[in-house]
DNA sequence: TTCGCATATACCCATAACATTATATATCAC
DNA sequence: GTGATATATAATGTTATGGGTATATGCGAA
């Protein structure tokens, strides 16, 4: 770990949509079109997000069939697990996440994904 | 406390010299001066991270003569000084932040400061 | 193979961020 | 008041970032 490395770790969770996927996936994995739709954003928008992300290892993902779930990285020793975990602990109570999470539950419940 | 200044947070953290401002000011307060020598940054560029850092109240200043002096915004229930914490005492083997720490720790012996 | 769906990448545009130079403000000494 | 020092701000150029459209890739079904 040096300082590039943390000053890009920081970076980029430093974006509104990306903090978003964060949070979401905290709950659960999620596929491309899911966070698409959460999120309100383009396909593209969101695929470059999580390349962001998944190259900072924030996330890892998995190809199931044309599927690709999406899902937080776990390692409990990471720093990208510390700060995640930094971020959605101390910001649950934030009203966009709170509504995203409920949001992710209900989808879930509604169709298997 | 929203989602925007969530964002704007983690990002004013998300630069190398702020970063080394951040660990360096975990030591003890500092002027300016004395950040443009120890990050080899200009006094205007300086400035203007200091600015950036203490609109999102990372940072707190208190003039003293010509002098001001930036100490970080040690209010623990913030998510400001969260946050620092989680920097400095998560990476505080960086090469980088080691570096500083001795060099802010010398400089304190040299002149008074 | 071809089609259709899900995802990734390329390209372009608009905006934001950083560094530098020059200038402005503030305070002290005189 | 003037001059010196410390800091802040303004203006500018360059680079980085995020979003959109179009296109490419991967995979399953038939």
């Amino acid at each position: 770990m040096n300082l590039k490395t943390l000053r890009q770790l920081l970076k980029v969770c430093a974006d509104d949509k990306r903090l978003r996927i964060i949070n979401a996936l905290s709950n659960r994995e999620l596929v491309v079109k899911d966070i698409c739709s959460l999120i309100k954003s383009t396909q593209p928008t969101v695929s470059k997000h999580l390349a962001n992300l998944r190259m900072l290892r924030v996330v890892v993902d998995r190809r199931e069939g044309n599927l690709v779930y999406y899902r937080l990285n776990n390692n409990p020793d990471s720093p990208q697990r510390q700060l995640v975990d930094f971020i959605v602990s101390q910001f649950s109570q934030l009203v966009v996440f709170q509504e995203d999470k409920k949001e992710v539950r209900n989808r879930g419940r509604r169709k298997k994904i």
